[in-house]
DNA sequence: TGTTGGATCGGT
DNA sequence: CCGATCCAACAT
């Protein structure tokens, strides 16, 4: 199965705008990695060191955020709380670092292969449901890191069969920072079963 | 070299 | 609500 070749050019060209058009825009596309594909549902917008403070890359490069300062299209794959990875499509021009965390996705392709590796799952709906979830439905690790989604590689972003349309598009605070709760750069279609739940952040007093 | 807490999840 | 479980980032 190919897409036209104009579809990826045209989602190579939002990606490497804006973050917030750019996020908006991942809405409804396809992301296949591992035998499964998954139709995005829900994206989280960072801007780069320009003043977000929810940003990985906002006090500067390092080795873990560098793929972030690369061109659009590559994925910034990040592991945290001791198990889990997330994956980000870089956005922007080279230089910038703002990037769209894929928090939710509908599985569209290789349902069984996605259960396989997420055994406790009980609905559908629940396969892709969440940042740490979409990658591990998928099979996304380390291995992921850096790697340009737009190629033939063995992580693919395609555009969306059917984009969401503006008025389906919801938006509201993002997930688990610890400042800027004014900022709306959480973006899911609306209705969708896929969509993470939203839990705001509480910091832990003890360990 | 040591400390701290995180763009999470699943079970209770 | 809590515990799991690693490691990047920063302090010393």
């Amino acid at each position: 199965m190919s897409y036209p070749d104009v579809g990826v050019a045209g989602l190579a060209e939002l990606l490497a705008g804006p973050v917030v058009p750019a996020a908006r825009g991942l809405l409804g596309c396809r992301l296949s990695a591992g035998g499964v594909t998954v139709r995005i549902t829900e994206v989280e917008a960072y801007a780069g060191t320009a003043g977000d403070p929810a940003s990985h890359a906002h006090r500067g490069r390092t080795p873990r955020n560098a793929v972030m300062f690369g061109p659009a299209g590559h994925a910034y794959v990040y592991f945290t709380y001791g198990m889990h990875w997330c994956v980000n499509v870089v956005t922007g021009p080279e230089g910038e670092a703002s990037a769209v965390l894929l928090r939710a996705g509908e599985v569209v392709e290789g349902v069984e292969v996605a259960r396989s590796r997420r055994t406790a799952v009980r609905r559908d709906a629940d396969l892709a449901r969440g940042p740490a979830r979409l990658c591990a439905a998928l099979g996304i690790d380390r291995t992921a890191y850096g790697r340009y989604l737009l190629g033939d590689g063995p992580v693919r972003l395609r555009p969306a069969a059917e984009p969401v349309p503006d008025t389906a598009i919801a938006a509201g605070p993002r997930v688990g920072v610890t400042g800027a709760h004014d900022v709306p750069w959480r973006f899911w279609a609306d209705g969708e079963p896929t969509v993470s739940q939203y839990r705001r952040h509480v910091p832990r007093t003890r360990r």
